[in-house]
DNA sequence: CTAAACCTTCCCATAATGGGAAGGTCAACA
DNA sequence: TGTTGACCTTCCCATTATGGGAAGGTTTAG
């Protein structure tokens, strides 16, 4: 099947798709005309690699769950593995980004959000309590999107 | 001062702080020699970068902040738009990961963890529950880092 | 005077995705 | 048969925010 059928049937765009080849996660056959022929099992690899997208895996990542999967001898307890490091890792992202709410709601709670022009979450963002007399305080902590 | 001062004071990297002069987010003196001078305004206002990035805007948003912080005579509402703005976005982005952590936990229940090979997670993978038989199912939903 | 520690600009790379151009191929229809 | 439109191909560029590093000028301390 053409690529534009194998992008439809797994949700995959066929941009996506050539680039997922480029970095050598599938290898579909080619024909005489060089348009690329995919099979059922490509189709499935490529839902694979789009539900574990959609489940916050790096393409890195992506690319180890798919050798153990492709691999069915490797043990299983590197998948479970894999997957509570994910876990642990979106549970302090979720946790940090937690933080950043509580903050903006501090900040805005002393916001009039009126025509007055005092606002005191912009004077916070050029000197942060606690920040205020101190030096530099290092901490670049929240990863964001 | 030297960009590496004006760095150590505001916590920001000199190669970022050149980065933000390139999208016109602050415009240092310059001196003879070529190098950047910065002021104290400077370092206020490196800081009010840094400060809006790691509470997670992005630098349109911080560029948004910016002029609204050195235009006194603008309404707070606004401000306190974009920040109520920005706490639901994050509320979304924690709510859409607390779903994936929920579905990984669920899948790791059910794999053994051991040698064997049977890890219903990878199958699962490439045909999750609710599409086996359906066609795509195109939400790709989850913001990720 | 020299060496280290700065500074400058310029180019490249990252991760994952999309946009679009230039050109080849195929299928359907008159 | 010819044409048209819908495909496909590769190649290049843009995005976001950040870092690395080279090549070269400057300043400062010894």
């Amino acid at each position: 099947m053409n690529i534009g059928d194998a992008a439809e049937r797994s949700g995959v765009s066929a941009k996506m798709i050539r680039y997922y080849e480029e970095i050598a996660l599938l290898k579909p056959a080619r024909r005489d005309n060089g348009y690329r022929d995919y099979d059922e099992a490509n189709v499935s690899v490529l839902q694979f690699i789009g539900r574990t997208r959609d489940l916050g895996f790096s393409l890195g990542e992506v690319a180890n769950l798919l050798a153990l999967w492709r691999d069915r001898k490797r043990p299983s307890r590197e998948v479970k593995r894999l997957a509570a490091k994910h876990i642990t890792d979106l549970e302090r992202r979720i946790s940090e980004m937690r933080a950043v709410v509580r903050t903006l709601k501090r900040l805005a709670d002393h916001c009039h959000g009126d025509e007055r022009s005092e606002c005191p979450i912009l004077d916070d963002f050029a000197a942060p309590a606690g920040t205020r007399k101190v030096g530099s305080a290092k901490r670049r902590g929240v990863k964001r999107s």
